[in-house]
DNA sequence: AAGCAATATAATTAAATTTAAATATACATT
DNA sequence: AATGTATATTTAAATTTAATTATATTGCTT
């Protein structure tokens, strides 16, 4: 009862449970590609609270950074989030 | 930017983010109709705690229940958590 | 090398969650 | 009516999370 995978299971959910790092997702699940600046401007949020959600997000492994010079380019890792978001996001709204 | 809809997907995913919550959906996705008792012990969390729990998932429509004398009896209400966590739990174990 | 741009981290504070314990309510049975 | 059973709620304490602000790091560019 309560094994390894429940905890990851609601690690990721957990990480998942914030409207701006929903906001993420369905934004990287339409560019595919974003820098951080990107996803600040876009999403309209402070540069240092975007780079707390990526974090955040990084953690679970759901995206991932691909350093270029001085910018990082995010996109998503685990595809599974894609169809979490679009489960039940899109057939709701 | 940040719709209604966002903030609602949010609050459900982080419903469901917490692992006494994942074995919540996971058993009822089993057993179909469970009382407080039985999913009190089968999970072996505290009432109390396991009714707070429940709270939770009932406060986002995830689940129902239904009072029938001193009983309450718990099923899913909102079945795309049974393919969110099919999704997330059972394609990794 | 000095300054600027992009990103990440740290520290602080505020707010929200979790747990535990106690208590309350509601129904059933005797 | 009194007791027992099932469930829900409340309160308080501990922990976690979030937002803000400030600062640090890294790589360009001049």
């Amino acid at each position: 009862m309560l094994e390894n995978n429940i905890i990851q299971a609601a690690a990721l959910l957990k990480s998942l449970g914030h409207p701006v790092r929903v906001s993420i997702i369905i934004a990287l699940s339409e560019y595919s590609v974003m820098t951080v600046t990107q996803l600040s401007n876009y999403l309209d949020i402070d540069q240092p609270v975007m780079s707390l959600h990526l974090a955040v997000l990084r953690n679970q492994n759901t995206i991932q950074a691909k350093k270029e010079g001085k910018q990082s380019f995010y996109s998503i890792e685990d595809v599974s989030v894609k169809q979490i978001v679009n489960l039940i996001y899109h057939t709701r709204k």
